[in-house]
Order: structure tokens, then C-alpha cells, then sequence
DNA sequence: GAGAATAGCGTACGCACGTTCGCTATTGAT
DNA sequence: ATCAATAGCGAACGTGCGTACGCTATTCTC
């Protein structure tokens, strides 16, 4: 009907495509994503869709990147103006309850989504969630680390105790908003980072 | 070819049904969960799998609440020979960890699979997972009500905020399990544990 | 201005899904 | 001995899926 094709209109189109991809992936799973519905719901054709990724695969971890990068954007980078260490890591705790409170998604964080439906499926999908997991808890970790390291933290504090803790906070955070649209939770998911913080 | 079809039989092959469903749904999600391929697996036709539930969704929520019935037999029940309050609720926990730590089904807790896939589903599945979850909160809460009642703990100790911390050690211990195949974290949900049974 | 690239469309394919229907053979109660 | 129930089978159905192919129209490069 109307083919307008420029480079630029196409990485637009792309977008549009892993944006709403995004909203679905985040209520039913990177496996509810379906070429047919986008299509539809774009108002374009399957094959148009297909063409922007080859493959299902792609898509859907093109998909799961994308909500990586939005995450980051909002929860990390913010808090780069900190120095490295405590205050820092506080900023990005702080943003990232904030995001599971309110996240950018109808459906809640994609990246905890997707890490329950493909933690038992070999495969490039399942490398993709390891892999923005990984980030994430590096991200995590390496300021707990500079908080040690700057004494900002007591001797023989246990950094993967408190990073164990501070993703299972959010875990429970975004299971509680999700199943039981508890907002309660948020204010214990905060306080139970801060004990995480405070090793006795 | 072979239609035996006493009243024991039939429900021992829903049993086998089940225990296969259960199985699949651990490692691939309750959607996962096809009746074709449990039809070609345990050499039955297709009809003959789908006449003992009707339909996929009743299927489905068969396989969530047996594998729950398991899980209670495994974690709950062993624990009820301890008094109500913080010993048993010790012990309940204990045998969580040691569930999730090695489960008896292959993809890990189907509870847990289940709440991330249909957090953001309406419909009887979702409801069926809020409901198994309901029931697991409120036996951890019972014996903390329970431990707080009987002054095992400190006076002004919140109930919810253990609760929650006591979740999120058993969500974040799944996932390091279940995407990073983490032995250290069964060590750091115990302490979780533990950490949240000491308020300060 | 000519020509290679390519965004997007339309159609078609094979496949797996859940469900329906009618049948057969066995059981279990009368 | 009879007869209603029913476990399970086999075949068929409509639907939606991912993917493949060829085409058209526009853009970008030279």
C-alpha cells in the first residue's frame, strides 16, 4: 500500500516493531511475541515484520536487548554522576525499585520475565538473558566492590551476600507489584536493600 | 489398541499425565505444556490425553496444584511434627531451600516458573497461581504470627517485611540455581534466611 | 539520470496446535 | 447375563504459527 523505504524510515519502523514487541514480551513472555499479532497491531504485513529480523530468534532477542537498554538508560546511567561506591550503588538500587514500581512496560520488568521462561531452555534466547543479567549484576557488584574498597563498607563484608540479597529484593519486588499488585511491597523491598547494606 | 479402562487405571494414567505435564512445565512453562507432544511421550493418542482434563486450561491447572501437593509434602508436612512458631517455620524453611536446591522436578519450581509466566494473564491459570502462592504465604506468615505471639521474637518485629525477605531469598535462589547453576547461593538464601529472622 | 539496494507487500507453504466426533472394548453394577 | 458407563483410539476440523518467494516502488549512490 505504501512502501516508503528510506534507511531512516526503516530504523523507525524497527523500533516501532521492538517497542510494542516490548509491551507483549513483558505481559506473556518473550514466546507471546508473535510476528502475526505485531503485524496486525502495526497495521503492516507478517512478511514486513519478518523481513526487519530473519528470524523469530532475533526478534526476540532483539526485543529483550532493547528493554535492556531502555532499563539501563533509566536505572544506571542516572546515577553515573556519582563517584563509585555507596552512593552510587544507592542511586541505582533507588532507580531500580522505582522502575520495578513503576515500570516502563505494562507488564513489569522484561528481564525478570524472560530470566524465569528461559533459565530451562538451551538456546541463543537463554544466552541473550545470561548475558543482560550478567550486566546487571556487575553493574551491582562493582560498586559494592568500590565501596569496600573504599572503606565506605565494614572489613569483611560479604559483597556477594549483599548482592545476593539486593537482586532478591528486587525479585520479590517485582513478583509481589505483578501477582499481587502489593505497592506495600515497595517500601520493604527498599528497606530490605538497606539491610543488606548493613551486615552485622 | 489397548483400552483398559478400569476406574484405577484411568486414574493412573491421569497421574502419569500429570507427572509428565509437571515435568515439562518446569523447564519450558506451563504453556510449554502440549497435548500432542505428552500424547507421543507416554504412547497415547492425542484424544486420549485431552478427555481426562477437558482442556488445556484445566490441564494446565492440574499440573500447577499437583506440583504444589508435591512441594507441600516435601516442605510443608515433614515440618508439622514442630511446634507452631519459629521452630517450625525453620524447618519449613529449610526444606525450601533444600527443594529449590534440588527439586523434584527438572526446570526447577513450577511454582516460581508459573508466577513470572502468568503474572500478567488474567483467566483461571492466573488465578490458580495466585491462589498456590496465597497458600504458601500464609503458612510462613502463620508461624511467624505464631513466633511473635509466643514471644520468640522481639516486640515491634514486622511480620511482613521477614515475609518478604524470606520470598525473595527463595525467588533469587531459584534463578541463581536454575540461570546460573550457583551452588554458593543455597549458602547465601540460608543466611537470607536467617538475616531476616534478626531484625535490628 | 541510470542503476543497485532495499522496505514492505501479498501469497503460499507445511506444521503443530486444541478440540470434536464417533467408535470399540472393557468394566462394574444390577 | 445384561447393560449403562467410560477409558482410550483414530481421523478430521479450523486456526495460527514461522518462513520463503517474487514483486513493486522508492531511495541512495555514482
Amino acid at each position: 500500500m505504501s512502501p516508503r523505504r528510506s534507511a531512516a524510515d526503516a530504523l523507525l519502523t524497527r523500533g516501532r516493531i521492538l517497542s510494542r514487541a516490548a509491551e507483549i514480551a513483558s505481559e506473556e513472555g518473550l514466546d507471546g511475541i508473535t510476528i502475526g499479532r505485531l503485524a496486525e497491531e502495526l497495521e503492516m504485513s507478517k512478511s514486513g515484520v519478518h523481513k526487519h529480523f530473519g528470524t523469530k530468534e532475533t526478534l526476540q532477542i532483539d526485543t529483550l536487548d532493547k528493554a535492556f537498554v531502555d532499563f539501563w538508560h533509566r536505572v544506571v546511567e542516572p546515577a553515573l554522576t556519582e563517584p563509585p561506591g555507596l552512593r552510587r550503588l544507592r542511586v541505582v538500587c533507588a532507580n531500580s525499585v522505582d522502575y520495578l514500581a513503576e515500570p516502563l512496560l505494562p507488564g513489569g520488568c522484561l528481564m525478570t520475565a524472560a530470566l524465569s521462561e528461559y533459565d530451562g531452555r538451551p538456546g541463543a534466547v537463554r544466552d541473550a538473558v545470561a548475558q543482560v543479567w550478567s550486566r546487571w549484576q556487575g553493574q551491582l557488584k562493582a560498586d559494592l566492590v568500590a565501596a569496600v574498597e573504599g572503606g565506605e563498607l565494614a572489613g569483611g563484608f560479604d559483597v556477594d551476600q549483599a548482592l545476593f540479597e539486593i537482586l532478591a529484593a528486587g525479585l520479590a519486588l517485582n513478583a509481589a507489584m505483578q501477582l499481587q499488585h502489593d505497592q506495600a511491597a515497595v517500601g520493604r523491598a527498599r528497606r530490605a536493600i538497606e539491610r543488606a547494606l548493613h551486615q552485622s
